[in-house]
DNA sequence: AGGTAGGCGGTTTTT
DNA sequence: CCGCCTACCT
């Protein structure tokens, strides 16, 4: 291992003998170079089995480069489940202990989406008038899962939220879960704490196999995540925790800064703080520590410039009049920067401000791409079609009976089902099983078993088929065999018509992602847990994502629009009035900053259109935080942006590209 | 049972 | 502004 390679307090962080430790690691201060040299050096100097090692990080991504690392430097191929999201580690876990929870180990792991149809009928079941939307239950639902309170525990859930009858819904969503095989997010980690908790057995074998634990991002655990991994802990205390209080921007989803901030008390253990930077010139790591300097709830560090290769170079500002010209400004500058050697990250607040963006870099015809846009396995197409195969797979799969019993139309209507569903209820049977029942007892009209039989030999022989032919051609058969191609093909609407073309080529890849899987059960697992389509990133293209998903990313040249007070800070945040948001919002702008190498573009615009209407906002108070922006000596370049706007008006409306287009359409519509 | 027109509500951020 | 839901029609 290149142990020269490390600075100084890289090296005492990774060759650390026992015990707990936190590493403080600054942005662009090589945590990532840390964790894996721990990692392997756990593995070749100490002679751990890696096996034995328990690796965790918060996104797939932050996983698949200490795996790939680690491959690299050990040189054989680790194949660790202890390798991983918290998510993933323990819904490997899980899968084994399920039993326990009154689960089945192949168990389907809801999205969002399905969390919401099932709440939704939570509410209908116990006959609660939505005066709240579903959304705000399931928020509160998350947390207290977040928070470890468990759905019988009424008093201590009645505490923590004041919505009404939360304990009821709660309940009953909970045990909806239970009886169709199903798990939430929350669930993956708070049935493992229950079984882990509950079952001494369990919880020796495993604190007593796994020797070390390495937290990647610390500072985004909450407190069902910490409580996990502690009760994984031995005697040794093998904890090595790496982080940055000055990242933490999950609070939302529950992460407790204060795990970070009460560590070293709690352990009694050293602190390494690694404050040398190898990313970003003078400028962004001034503009940056100025602009965290102004949260009082840290740690406190500072961080120094030590890549003498990185050019200086001033952070750009601008100020524009419109959303569409501060759009236009970033496609137009990165347009004149743009080669093939040099990294462009442009990081926004909202997914909102994407799509104006998007229109002008197709207008430059830039080549970009969306990190963490809308995800694959969402998408409508490719959720009906998995709802065959996973109501094959598991028949106790209501979510998905519902979903595709009418798809494509069989004639089974409303009425129809809710004798199903009745049948189900009193019988104590799943919507299919409730179904082949009626069928079988001749309860059913005959008109109806004639629509219902083929539906139910069609789920049966892809349940046959499972197991027996490969996964593509299992894939290929339900798009065939289920009428589903065909219902896309025979659209005759013409608008829906060049819809369904992409749908089809979606399902095409789907086709090929299922190519990659050996069984139906990991392709399953993948689908709720990474839930992103495998393809290669183009290594030259333009980023575009929110600013949260460029956490721990890095590039030559970094975009951030929208600094408006009421889109960052967000309008949430300012609700909210409280000094902990807003400084959750700052370390969000610290981390986008920390983001550039040498060049810096920061801009607003005072007007945006949302929902139909002109909305004026004011330049971010995080813009008069960063010292080196004279907020006062910029003005609107209202002019050029107006030659801009008639050039645009005036060319040439063939041969466009849809982009053009469609910001002309816009332009037209709204010169008034 | 299926199709469609108009009303209404909704935007953080992600595993 | 867009997409979803409901009410009403075929």
């Amino acid at each position: 291992m290149d142990l020269h390679l490390l600075n100084k307090e890289q090296k005492i962080a990774v060759e650390h003998q026992k015990g707990p430790l936190l590493v403080l690691s600054g942005a662009g201060t090589g945590k990532t170079r840390v964790l894996t040299s721990r990692f392997v050096y756990i593995v070749k100097n100490l002679k751990f089995d890696f096996n034995r090692i328990i690796a965790v990080t918060f996104t797939n991504k932050a996983a698949n480069e200490i795996k790939e690392r680690v491959n690299k430097t050990l040189k054989h191929n680790i194949e660790s489940p202890w390798i991983g999201t918290f998510h993933s580690i323990f819904a490997k876990f899980l899968r084994k202990h399920a039993h326990h929870v009154s689960l089945k180990s192949n168990f389907n792991i809801l999205d969002s989406e399905d969390q919401k149809k099932l709440i939704k009928q939570v509410l209908e079941y116990c006959k609660i008038d939505k005066e709240v939307s579903e959304s705000i239950y399931l928020n509160d639902i998350q947390n207290l899962k977040d928070e470890k309170i468990f759905s019988h525990d009424k008093s201590k859930i009645l505490k923590y939220s004041s919505l009404e009858n939360i304990d009821e819904i709660y309940n009953v969503y909970q045990q909806r879960l239970i009886e169709i095989n199903a798990v939430d997010f929350g669930d993956i980690l708070l049935h493992s704490y229950f079984i882990l908790t509950n079952h001494k057995d369990i919880k020796e074998n495993h604190s007593n196999f796994i020797q070390h634990i390495l937290i990647d991002e610390f500072q985004d655990t909450n407190l069902l995540q910490y409580d996990l991994i502690k009760l994984l802990l031995n005697d040794n205390q093998n904890l090595f925790c790496v982080g940055d209080d000055d990242q933490s921007i999950y609070a939302w989803r529950g992460a407790k800064i204060e795990n970070i901030i009460n560590f070293p008390n709690e352990f009694n253990c050293e602190v390494v703080r690694l404050t040398k930077n190898y990313r970003s010139n003078n400028a962004i790591l001034e503009a940056a520590s100025s602009v965290i300097s102004n949260n009082k709830n840290r740690l406190g560090k500072n961080l120094e410039s030590f890549n003498n290769e990185i050019p200086e170079q001033k952070i750009n500002f601008k100020s524009f009049y419109s959303q569409e010209e501060e759009s236009l400004w970033v496609a137009d500058n990165i347009s004149r920067k743009y080669n093939d050697q040099e990294t462009f990250g442009i990081l926004v607040r909202l997914t909102a401000q994407m799509r104006s963006i998007e229109d002008k870099l197709i207008k430059y015809a830039l080549p970009y791409e969306i990190i963490g846009g809308p995800r694959f396995f969402e998408r409508k197409e490719i959720k009906d079609v998995l709802s065959y195969l996973k109501l094959a797979n598991s028949q106790s799969d209501d979510l998905s009976f519902e979903r595709i019993i009418n798809l494509p139309r069989r004639g089974i209507g409303e009425q129809s089902i809710k004798i199903v569903i009745d049948h189900s209820r009193s019988n104590n049977l799943s919507f299919f099983e409730s179904l082949k029942d009626l069928a079988q007892s001749n309860k059913l009209s005959p008109s109806l078993i004639s629509k219902t039989q083929p539906f139910i030999d069609l789920i049966n022989k892809i349940s046959d088929l499972i197991n027996k032919t490969s996964l593509e051609d299992l894939g290929i058969f339900v798009i065939e065999e289920s009428g589903y191609l065909k219902m896309l093909e025979n659209e005759k609407n013409k608008l829906k018509q060049i819809e369904n073309e992409s749908r089809i080529d979606n399902l095409k890849e789907l086709v090929n992602a299922l190519s990659e899987f050996e069984n139906l059960d990991e392709f399953l697992e993948h689908v709720g847990l990474v839930n992103e389509n495998q393809k290669k990133i183009h290594q030259n293209s333009i980023k575009l994502m929110t600013l949260h998903a460029a956490k721990g990313l890095e590039f030559d040249h970094v975009y951030l629009p929208g600094w408006e007070e009421g889109i960052f800070p967000s309008s949430r945040a300012l609700e909210q009035n409280s000094n902990k948001s807003l400084e959750e919002e700052r370390r969000l702008a610290y981390v986008g900053i920390t983001r550039a190498k040498y060049d810096l573009n920061l801009s607003y615009a005072s007007s945006r259109y949302t929902y139909g209407i002109n909305n004026y906002s004011l330049p971010s108070r995080f813009l008069s935080e960063i010292k080196s922006i004279n907020l006062e000596e910029t003005s609107y370049i209202k002019n050029q942006s107006d030659t801009n706007k008639s050039k645009l008006l005036s060319s040439d409306n063939t041969a466009l590209s849809p982009g053009k287009k469609r910001m002309i359409e816009f332009l037209n519509k709204h010169k008034k």
